[in-house]
DNA sequence: AATAATAGTAAACACGTGTTTACCTATTTC
DNA sequence: GAAATAGGTAAACACGTGTTTACTATTATT
């Protein structure tokens, strides 16, 4: 009942011509010539036939489908989506004739979770898959890879060594930090404190790392009680910046958040008490949010190329997919500080 | 080379049992003791055996996958993706066994375009499809409801009459704008503007529509350089509100914005002119954006249940592709108005 | 002991495609 | 005139599954 079912017999008898001539012609085989093509191609139109997918599948053809696999135990967040999701791997796969399953797994560990990424994979459902968040040493993914599908993997490890079916892209968060701990310094903030990003995840334990190397590097201490627990999540910077300013001790004149939602959070959570951004406090994010320069003050911050890197991604994924995985797998993109306004120089 | 190409025959070679037990056992046939179950079971968790999407498919059953369709002509921000998108639909879907597809369609009228959804529904890689920002009578989509696919809609019109593949689900946006224009009224406003949102989608105009009926019953007229062109997205509502600002007229002492994300727009160039809100000027918003609350002042807005919508959406679609399409397939949920603190009370 | 139900088996078919093989018919080339 | 080539055809097979049909044991009920 749901559509003509039309198939490729009854196109080739539309058509008359055999049924390995209309595969012919749909498969851009040489041997028919121009006048055959069109007579078929014309049929083909006229009554909206596409072959079936799970015929071609099962005759040995590819999917043309990837897996994006978003790990969030947290709300998941509109400009995470957007920057991961939307930022080029739909696009890309769509310019290369490929199509994207989304998954969104809250529990990496929880087997019904597993299951159903398992399934994907071992029913045919995808060519490979994209992973956002995925821990270091997932077993779920290792045994993925192990199997022999290719895997792209954000935010994650890079791996010692070249492996054919593991392709990891990363920013350079350390890079970034350098650059606006530079900043912040040349600013002659000293005291300078830390929410950190969800320490699960790769980049918010490089970015912690990174951070404390930068500040070291320059003979600066971080006190510890200026070093708070935040999950890159808004709220977890309002909660931060609370207890930091309940503790009644001294404040840092700087506080670096791990990513941009973080610094809204801390930048409530000054104003709910009366301080103000940047004149009592400097605040620095991290992403580039899309609405970091409509906030007030706007919000200086490491501007990443989500862009740059799932379109890479994705496009090493599907190259890993069609010809085998040798071509370069490990790539980390370089982030840039964009100065706006909610950090002051204050005097020595 | 990709997978040890494990089968239904080999399963049941391994077990002990015949292809036929397999099959029953897997698709949970009455007539299988629970020992022989148990012994087939085992011997599909020891291999990781999931049967063949491809295989199933052309046997007859569902490919359990939906597609997701947004249509976006400019760029997607990552509220409406997290909103339209994860608030429930690949959730909802998820938690019924099914799959999401998700698709970008910058251009609706575009060949390419129309010619990769069509492929989605024809090849049959979906069961049915939710598109999101269609325009009220797209051609494509009455094709594909005429076709006997299962559609929803989201942010479309609702169909006079009942129809078998088409669910439409709504916000109920002239309620919501009635409260907030209720609300500033009785803050003794009487001069408000408004910034539309993109009249090519459904809520646009009808958000238009609301705020001006809700003007025209309370006897209020509304001031035709007071009435902007904007498009759902941020950096319209700037770029009106600058307009605005420019034209050196009067101004009014409320903004309607058409969203939240028009609203922060707006909020900004205000800044950016030394105006301030509310004290200068009140700003109202739409949606209830993640971050509307963070903002300075922390936006008055109207609230809309973005995952009740997508999540009922994605059931009555679900259900209407297992069970036919005679279910209720029309439905408007309410929205309310959330109070903050933009908007300020002035003297009458 | 006869009958009925339960638990299976093996074989076949269908689903729609890509691909191969053997074969045919014109036309062109040597 | 013989051989080669281009442009086909029809038939078969494979892919992996669900389902049906005819049949065979074994066990339970009357």
């Amino acid at each position: 009942m749901k559509n003509k079912e039309v198939n490729s017999h009854q196109i080739a008898r539309l058509a008359g011509v055999s049924r390995s001539t209309v595969s012919r012609v749909i498969n851009n085989y040489s041997n028919v010539p121009a006048e055959t093509r069109e007579k078929v191609m014309k049929v083909i139109k006229q009554y909206n036939y596409f072959p079936n997918l799970s015929g071609q599948v099962l005759a040995g053809k590819s999917t043309r489908t990837v897996g994006l696999f978003m790990i969030e135990s947290g709300p998941v967040s509109g400009d995470m989506i957007a920057n991961f999701l939307l930022a080029n791997v739909v696009e890309t796969a769509s310019s290369q004739g490929y199509y994207v399953l989304t998954q969104i797994i809250r529990d990496s560990r929880d087997p019904a979770a597993v299951r159903s990424v398992k399934e994907s994979f071992y029913q045919r459902r995808i060519d490979g898959g994209i992973f956002i968040g995925a821990a270091n040493h997932e077993p779920l993914i290792e045994e993925l890879i192990a199997e022999g599908f290719a895997i792209g993997l954000v935010d994650h490890e890079l791996p010692g060594r070249q492996e054919p079916n593991r392709i990891v892209y990363n920013f350079d968060n350390a890079g970034g930090i350098e650059q606006a701990i530079d900043y912040v310094v040349s600013l002659n903030h000293r005291h300078i404190g830390v929410i950190t990003g969800d320490m699960k995840r790769h980049s918010g334990t490089e970015k912690f790392r990174g951070f404390m190397q930068a500040m070291d590097k320059r003979g600066l201490t971080v006190r510890p009680e200026w070093i708070l627990d935040g999950d890159f999540d808004q709220q977890s910077g309002f909660t931060a910046m609370e207890q930091l300013l309940e503790g009644g001790g001294e404040l840092p004149t700087a506080i670096f958040a791990a990513n941009d939602s973080v610094a809204f959070g801390v930048m409530d959570a000054l104003y709910k008490r009366g301080l103000r951004v940047p004149d009592d406090i400097s605040v620095i994010g991290f992403d580039d949010h899309s609405l970091s320069a409509r906030f007030q003050p706007p919000l200086t911050t490491v501007r990443v190329d989500f862009a740059a890197v799932m379109g890479g991604l994705t496009k090493a994924l599907i190259g890993c997919i069609e010809h085998g995985g040798d071509t370069f797998n490990k790539v980390t993109v370089s982030t840039n500080l964009v100065i706006r306004e909610s950090c002051k120089r204050i005097p020595t």
